[in-house]
RNA sequence: GCCCCUAUAGCUCAGUUGGUAGAGCGUCUGAUUUGUAAUCAGAGGGUCGGGAGUUCGAGUCUCUCUGGGGGCACCA
């Protein structure tokens, strides 16, 4: 029998029969080990306990007390176990996929009959009564054709697709949970039992496509979440209905921000409120652009649909594009006005094709370049119903958008400049939490393979220069270019992208748009489309749940309220508001005739940052109570200090000294 | 667009086996002049999202449209 070197974690090695598997080494070590065993970590890799092992390796034994891996398999497991306790109670389910996801786990079933939540109920049931019979968990390796032969007779259709979309040479993998089986990679438990009962929950049940391709089958997704322990179960289930609270479209109505209506979908009502805080973040990126050299410009909301042919994006965006009819009036007067159609126009859903024109106005020389072209665009797109979501997901943005036409030694720089920029704008929001994805070329693309190339590489260079860590999205660049995303999450966790570059070599081609090299000759600058907030839009949603609606005091819409203690103090509370307007402070007097405690918690709840409360006394000494949010101290002050430490905070943090940029 | 859920007063929600609607907060009025997270009293406010059907009778059951939520797909 062939022997085997193992190496463990304090360095020891010692020699086993080759086919010997982590949980023997675990009992050849100690019988405690062995019973406390989950998996094993082989070379590396996350190592189910019954897989033999047949080559020299460095060996971990997993316990419980290895969180990321035990909470991997308690999920995994989980799925198992519900798709077990689901085809226990519908035989006629067909199975498909069960991934560990987030805090838990999904499976997608077939089923006619839709799932309800009484059946989540009744399938929770059921998985506590396989968890409590401790089932044995075997696993074995199959033939392909074994598995075939298994999943036919079976009528197991969506198996029978996997395992033929598995290259050939992989081992296919079976387990056993009792005598329910599944085709899958691992690694698992040992038996059911491990799984901790009373600290899973099925959370929702959901519409999701067969392979995550929207013409094949819908099929029925349930999602669970599972943890260690009931307390974890618990914290988390506080923690999703706090994060509830944060939500931006329910802090938008109760700080009276903006609004939906049925007559906009998908476009937002500022109300005074939220346009503030708008104006704000406008007024702030703004003077970051001007000081980091771009220029400003505004261009049409509509333009004739021909002009989006030629930019490619009829071609591939019809469907999501606004379209006017501009029909010429027919001639007779009872028959329907509209006659004859002289063109179509439609409502601009991008800025770039209208910035080349600009750039192509007069000619451009090398010593043009860059040419960093902002503009505020309001873009429309007709986005798909079930894609609206809130702020975040609107058929009406404004983008805070450019293009930096450049020449192809420029790219790093460019981005590099950008990428900084980028960070010192969200390190003023108190963003950190940035995710970066380099978005590669997409399954139709525009341009030749080795331009994308090129420009990914480009991309990927320059950002490695900046230092910043960053993932790749295999396929998710636009069609014309690849492109980075800045990602930041909302309250429970969703991912959105926020800021974005994209290197694109391709529209200045198709609209043609040159400069004069150095050597006389016309060439095609390159473009890269650029947006730091993404859209006001989506970046105020972000703001508002990353700040749970406390937000900071510069943008927060009203910033002090000056409220009387009695009506004696009206005069002095209006003269307070007005001085704090003078300093450019966003201050209202509340002079209603009620007692400070009510005045109190309604500021309070409204999140109003700073409440100044005036009563006789400071009437008497023309000083002011000053209670900012979150704090239930006071601090009594004079009205002149009031003003200069509150007009120093109102400063936006860009023109605070030392200055940015 | 697809699947599931959902829609009652400005907001948050109750409305039991079908018998034409309630509460709290907010609003308005009056009283109260109040010292840091809700003063008291009274009033007003809803063709129960729209339409159709079943029924003697529909907020309640069925269908359909629209909006909203959770996902999926999409996201230039």
């Amino acid at each position: 029998m062939a022997q085997i070197t193992l190496t463990f974690p304090d360095g020891n090695q010692r020699s086993y029969a080759s086919g010997t598997t982590p949980a023997e080494v675990a009992a050849s070590i100690a019988p405690g080990l062995a019973k406390k065993a989950i998996s094993a970590a082989v070379d590396g890799a996350h190592f189910d306990l019954a897989w033999p092992l047949t080559q020299d390796a460095r060996i971990a034994i997993h316990t419980m007390a290895d969180d990321a891996l035990a909470l991997e398999l308690i999920r995994h497991d989980c799925a198992h176990i519900m798709a077990r306790a689901v085809q226990e109670i519908w035989p006629d389910v067909k199975v498909t996929i069960g991934p560990v996801r987030d805090y838990g786990w999904f499976y997608d079933f077939d089923r006619a009959e839709p799932f309800t939540p009484e059946d989540l109920g009744q399938i929770e049931a059921r998985m506590k009564q396989i968890i409590n019979a401790r089932d044995p968990v075997r696993t074995e390796v199959w033939s392909r054709e074994a598995a075939l032969a298994h999943y036919a007779l079976r009528n197991e259709p969506y198996k029978i697709e996997l395992i033929n979309r598995i290259p050939p040479g992989e081992d296919l993998r079976m387990y056993w949970h009792g005598n329910w089986q599944d085709f899958c990679r691992g690694p698992h438990f040992q038996h059911t039992g491990q799984v901790p009962a009373d600290a899973f929950k099925l959370t929702s049940i959901a519409g999701a496509y067969w392979l995550g391709d929207s013409t094949r089958p819908m099929l029925q997704r349930i999602y669970g979440i599972a943890f260690k322990n009931r307390e974890d179960l618990k914290t988390h289930m506080t923690m999703l209905e706090e994060a509830g609270k944060r939500d931006h479209r329910k802090l938008g109505r109760e700080m009276n921000l903006f609004h939906f209506q049925e007559e906009a979908q998908g476009s937002v009502f500022w109300h005074p409120n939220g346009f503030v805080v708008y104006n704000q973040l406008e007024a702030y990126i703004r003077r970051r652009l001007n000081r980091s050299g771009y220029v400003e410009v505004k261009t049409p909301q509509l333009m004739a649909a021909k002009f989006w042919e030629a930019s490619g994006h009829w071609g591939k965006y019809r469907e999501n594009m606004f379209v006017v009819p501009d029909e010429v009036p027919g001639t007779d007067e009872n028959a329907p006005v509209f006659t004859g159609r002289a063109d179509l126009m439609a409502l601009k859903p991008m800025n770039c094709p209208a910035h080349i024109q600009i750039f192509k106005q007069g000619t451009k020389s090398y010593r043009d370049l860059p040419l960093r072209m902002a503009e505020f665009g309001c873009c429309h797109r007709n986005e798909a119903h079930g894609a609206l979501h809130g702020l975040m997901r609107v058929r009406q943005m404004t983008q805070d958008d450019a293009h930096i036409f450049c020449r192809e030694d420029q790219i790093q720089s460019e981005t590099e400049h950008f990428v900084h920029l980028l960070y010192s704008v969200y390190g003023h929001m108190g963003f950190t939490d940035v995710v970066i994805k380099l978005a590669t070329r997409p399954e139709k693309f525009g341009g030749t393979i080795e331009r994308w190339n090129a420009a990914e590489k480009a991309l990927g260079d320059a950002l490695r220069a900046t230092g910043y860590d960053f993932e790749i999205a295999e396929g998710d660049g636009a069609f014309y270019a690849p492109k980075l995303e800045f990602h930041l999450k909302d309250a429970i966790g969703r991912s959105w992208q926020l800021g974005t570059l994209q290197l694109d070599y391709v529209l200045p081609e198709s609209l043609d748009a040159t400069y004069t090299a150095e050597d006389g000759s016309r060439r095609h600058p390159v473009m890269l489309h650029r947006a730091i907030f993404g859209s006001l839009e989506r970046f105020i949603g972000v703001l508002i749940e990353s700040y749970a609606g406390k937000l900071p005091f510069w943008i927060a819409p009203r910033q002090v309220v000056v409220a009387s203690i009695v009506s004696d103090a009206d005069p002095f509370v209006r003269e307070v508001v007005e001085t704090l307007r003078a300093r450019g402070l966003r201050a209202e007097p509340d002079t209603r005739n009620e007692k400070i405690n009510y005045k109190v918690r309604e500021h309070s709840v409204g999140k109003v940052p700073v409440i100044l409360a005036i009563g006789a006394r400071e009437v008497e000494e023309r000083t002011v109570s000053i209670r900012r949010l979150g704090e239930t101290i006071t601090q009594t002050i004079s009205l002149q200090a009031v003003v200069e430490e509150l007009a120093a905070e109102g400063i936006p943090p860009d023109l605070r000294i030392p200055a940015t940029n």
